[in-house]
Formats: structure tokens, sequence, C-alpha cells
DNA sequence: GATGAATGAGAGTTCATTCAT
DNA sequence: AATGAATGAACTCTCATTCAT
């Protein structure tokens, strides 16, 4: 079970994402995700171990991607600060255009025991690694200073765009949330010089 | 039911915390809490509508406690940048002393649906306003630029002091919490000039 | 307990065959009969053994009170005929002035387990009784044929007016039940001679 | 879900009426349904909305069975007399033969909501107007009165024998119900003249 | 007698998961 | 691989009844 490949996974995950989206990951029976996605319940067990390894699935599907994606964007800069514009960038851009996904990862995917979630926190500790990487550069070029802990930066560099992300889902989106990018951009830089 | 008062009320409460904390929300029958309380299943169901109304009273019980005691404690201080270091510390030490009220806070709550929820999203309001309050008077005072936007300051501190909490607690506290506030402090109050 | 004096217990009776007849037997808690009477939930098992032992009671009470005021009408006449019309008579007449002691008569009472139930058959009897002399005393009176089996004839007799009150109750009463006296006394007349 | 086909549905029904004639319907657990039809608590509910909706399925089953039986049996009479004893005759053997169907039908049925449940009224309607049809012949072939109110004697006779067989029912059935099928029709008939 | 807070047994129902076809 | 009928464990919540005051 489990196989990550075959048309039928990928149908079932982008069932899964709208159905989450709509209807919360509780309150989602298995039977609709199928449903929705036009195949057979049992189905759905042949791609997945269990209703939590649909949404986690779900996750690291988007998170690899997203991961991959930024990381393809980011070649094209050297600056630190160029680098993590473009990543408050892309983390809010991305999830302005898909507001499903948007919605299953600020709220559905926390409803899920995440002290034991391996399947959740390891896909995130490669965008992390990211910010850290992009950090340590920062303070290599000397554009931010020496003495910053890079762990904690990140912290507050993350929580603070995540909570941007969460608070514009939550506010049912009636602004454009790629326009908080400049702001954030401006206080997070600097936090770090 | 739902009665606020008696003594029972507390004891419920307390129980629920201790019992969120170990199992986890959707893991916790109301019998566990029960027991946990010693009194009777029947018993949680004249202090409280349902499970979920066992969160949410201890959520704002919480809170309303957080923010009463916030508050006394910033009156002594005029400098907004002291005040929010003061919110830092508040936070961030309040939760390394209450380990099972930081798990509740940061994982178990979030296992609710957030998007209709007034009854979590209510009480933070005061909180977020709370803040907002000390960011103006940082601009008023000259110490915080005036073309900054307050409220996606606040969002961005909140964000960053909450995301360090997740982390401390997902990682099961190997350090100690509060240490934390001073280059959090720094990198924020850096973001606000 | 069960102590058939005292000012409430009459209260709660009339409490009672309020709210079965509003609510229905099953659906009424006795918490309900209670609040409607005005008196604490434990005061009702201070006079009544438990939920069943109310409605039980009531009806007891009822059909006692129906059975005598019944003979006390019957003693004018000689007449079998006369007596069952004057039977007839008064069962719709004072079901129709009833209209919740209707109610809790032909359904609510129902919804009781029957087949072990002396407390309702057994007031039952007095009236079955009543019903047979009368029969009896028109085959002695030469109205009604020798042949004619009176217990047999009383469950016809019964059963008929029993099932016009049903219909009457369970249609909401849109007609005035006592017109329908004569018309059912006629079939039934006819029937025994 | 209340597919009214497949083997399981029938075998459940079987269950059920066999359980509720036994046990009474309010002491009868879905689960003792299940147990005896043989499949799993959940089985039930791919079939039947609810308990209560067992009870009136069956209902509804037995009771289309019976009026189509019956009307079949009604055909090879062409007098109104003889379609009458035919129904008091069809009537108490059927439910003579099938004690358990009896059980429920006179008694058991009784314990639900009767004020607002169609899915008894209606199929008893069917059965009540065949009775109306085989009255209204009777006035046509001028063997019972022009005066005779259809739907006032049709209530004298259902009552008539409903009553008789819940006397039955509630007696333990010491005695062949269907001996009176003739001086029950003996009575009625003479009331319709 | 009267109260009403507390009790705790009890059962209906849901739904993730399985597996014979 | 795909199906979907069947499973049965799980758990919330209700409410008749009790009893200390």
């Amino acid at each position: 079970m489990a196989k990550r490949i075959g048309e039928k996974y990928q149908v079932i995950l982008e069932a899964a994402v709208k159905t989450f989206a709509r209807t919360g990951y509780h309150r989602t029976r298995v039977a609709d995700i199928a449903h929705e996605a036009g195949v057979a319940d049992g189905t759905v067990y042949i791609y997945f171990k269990n209703k939590e390894d649909v949404l986690i699935s779900l996750f690291q599907d988007l998170m690899i991607r997203f991961v991959d994606e930024l990381q393809n964007e980011l070649v094209q800069y050297q600056d630190a600060n160029e680098k993590l514009i473009a990543i408050i960038n892309y983390h809010l851009t991305t999830l302005a255009n898909k507001p499903d996904q948007a919605k299953v990862t600020q709220i559905e995917l926390r409803q899920i025991d995440q002290t034991i979630n391996d399947g959740i926190s390891k896909p995130l500790m490669s965008y992390f690694q990211l910010i850290e990487e992009v950090i340590d550069e920062g303070k290599e070029q000397n554009l931010y200073r020496q003495n910053l802990n890079t762990r904690t930066a990140r912290k507050v560099i993350f929580g603070a765009i995540d909570e941007v992300v969460t608070c514009w889902v939550m506010s049912n989106k009636p602004y454009d949330l790629s326009t908080l990018s400049e702001p954030v951009f401006d206080m997070l830089v600097r936090g770090l010089r």
C-alpha cells in the first residue's frame, strides 16, 4: 500500500485537499474523499495507510514541491537579502494563489497529533534549513550581525510569516496576501542586522 | 449548564488541562477528565456543554487570567520598549512555568475547528489588542517608525513568540524557554525601528 | 413513598397530564414534570415510585373518577339501551372536554409495557365489568339476544368507542367528538339485538 | 441507506419481529436485533435509518403484504357481507398464526409517537380504505342502510376487531383467536343493517 | 417534607478499515 | 487493481434516580 505512483494517487490527493479545506479534517469522512475522487472507499486504502496518512502525504507532496520550486527560485540570487525577500514573497504568493492548500496547511494540518509526527516535521525541516542557510549566508556576507542566533532567527522569521498567513486564512481572505511581503520583509530584515 | 461557578467547575478545568496535555484532546475521553477530577461523567455535563466546551472554557480561563496579569505587569513601565520586552518575557516565562498549559495552548487548542470558533478568537483578540497598543505607544514615543503598520507588526511579533514556544513544546523542552526573551526581543525591536 | 395524599400529589399529577400530552411520555423528563409543577426533581420521588408510576397513577386517578362518575350517572336508568347510550355518551363527552386527558389515555398510556402492567389493566377491568353488566341486563330484559357472548360484545363495544376516540385525537380534533355518540350507539345496539 | 433490497434487509426485519415480540421495543437494543440477525451492529444502519425506522419498516412490510393478500382474497366474493366476514376472518386468522407479528402490531408499534408518524398511518389507511369500500358496496347492494356513515362504521369495525386481537395478545393467547370471527361478524353486520 | 447537585449506567450511532469478490 | 458491503470498536451524552443537607 501507499504507492506514490498511479493516476489515482494524485486524484485522491486533489480530492482530499478540496474536501479537507471545505469540511475540515475531522469532519471529513474517508468516504467523502473517495466520493469526491470518484473512486471506491477501499481504493483510498490501496494508496494510503489510513486517513491521517492522506493528510500527511498531502502535506509532504505540497511541501516537497514547495521547497523544490523555492530552491529553483533562489539560485538566481546571490544576496541574502534578495533571497530572504524571495522566500517571503514565494511563501505568501504561493498560498495566496492556492486557498485550499493554505487552509489545509494552516488549519487542518494542525489537527493531528503534532508531538509524534515525523511526517509533518521532516518536510518542514527542509524548509527551515533553507531559511537557516540564507541567514548564515547573510552573516557571511556581513549583512546580518555575527552574534545572531541562526536558529532563533529562523523561528522568528517562519513564525512571523506563518502567523500572517494564518490570520489571512481565518479572516476569510478579504485582502491580497502578497502585499504583505514587503512590510514583513522590512521588519524581519531590520531585526537581522 | 455551563455554570462558571462552583468548586467542581475549577476541579474539572484543572483535570482537563492535565489530561489534555498528557493524552491529547482527541484521544481524551470525557470519562478520563471526570476520572481525573474525581467526579462522575455526568457531572462534566452540568458545568460544560460538551467536550469541546471544556477545552474552550479552559483556554478562555487561562487567557483572561494571562491578559489580566500581563496588564498589571505593564503598568509599571512607560517606555514602549520596556513594555515589549515585558510582554515577551511574561509570555515565555509563564508558559515555561506551566508546561501543561503550554501544551494545551500550543497544540491541543489547534485541534478544534478554528474557522468558526469565537470562543478561541475573542480572548486572543484582547491579547492582540494589548500588543498593538504597545506598538502604537512606541510610535508616539518616536521609538518605532511612523510608517510601521501596527497590525502587521503585531502579527510578526505574536507569530515569532508563538513559534518559539511551539518549537520548545514540540522539542520536549530541553532548554529554558525564558532565555529566548532577549534574542527574540532584540530581533523584533530592531524590526520596529 | 407514593403517598396518595398531600397537595403536591395532585399538583404533580396535573403537571404530568399537561406535560405528557404536550411532549409525549418518552420525551418527557421527570425534571420537566417537576418544573411544570413548580417543585424540585426529587419531590416527584416522594410521591411516586418512578416516572412510569406517575403515568400509571395518573391513569388510575382518572379511571377511578371516570368509572365512579359513570356509575352515578347510570343509576338513573333502568333500561339497558338507555344505559348503553349513557356510557357511550359519557365516554365521548368526557374525553371531548379534556383533550389532555384524552391524549394521555389514548396515546401516551400505550407507550409502556402493557403485557405486565396491572396498574393499567386493573382500573380498566372495572370499566369493562360495568359494560358487561349492562350487556347482561339487556339480555335479562330481553333487549339483546340470549346467545350473545357478553365478553365478546364488550370487546366490540369498547374497541369501537376507543377507536373512535383515538381517531379523533390523532386527527387533531377538528370535529365535536360527542356527535358520534348516536351513530356509534346505533351500530352497536343493533349488533346486540 | 435504507435499501429495501438485499438478503440482509429481510434477515434483519425477521430478527426484529422476533426480538421486539420477545423483549419489547424499548427494551430491545439495536445490538440485540443485529445479534439475532447474525450481522454486525453497524449493518443495521446500512439498511435502516435508526431503531425506530426498523419498527416502522417492519410494520409497513407486514401491512403492505397484509392488504395485498387480503385484496386477493376478496376478489372471489361479490356480496358485501361475504367480503366483510372474509376481512374479519383474514384479520383474525393471520394474526392467530403469527403471534410475533401480532405482538408487534398490537403492542410494540404503539410505543412510538403516533401523532407524527406517517410511516404508520399511511399503510393503515389503505386497510381502512379497503374496509370502507366494502361498506359502500354493502350500501349499494342495499344490504346496509343508506344513512350509515361509512367512516364511523369503519372505525367501529376496525376498533372492534383490533380490540379483540389486543385482548387476545394481552391474555397470552389461551384460546383460538379465529373462533371469534363469527360472533364479531354477527354483531357488526347487524349494526350495519 | 423538600431540595437539586451529583450520579453513572446505558445505548444509539458513526465511520475508519477490511476483505471477499 | 478496484470495489463497496460489512464490520465492530469506540464514545459521547442523556436522564432517571438518589441522598446529603
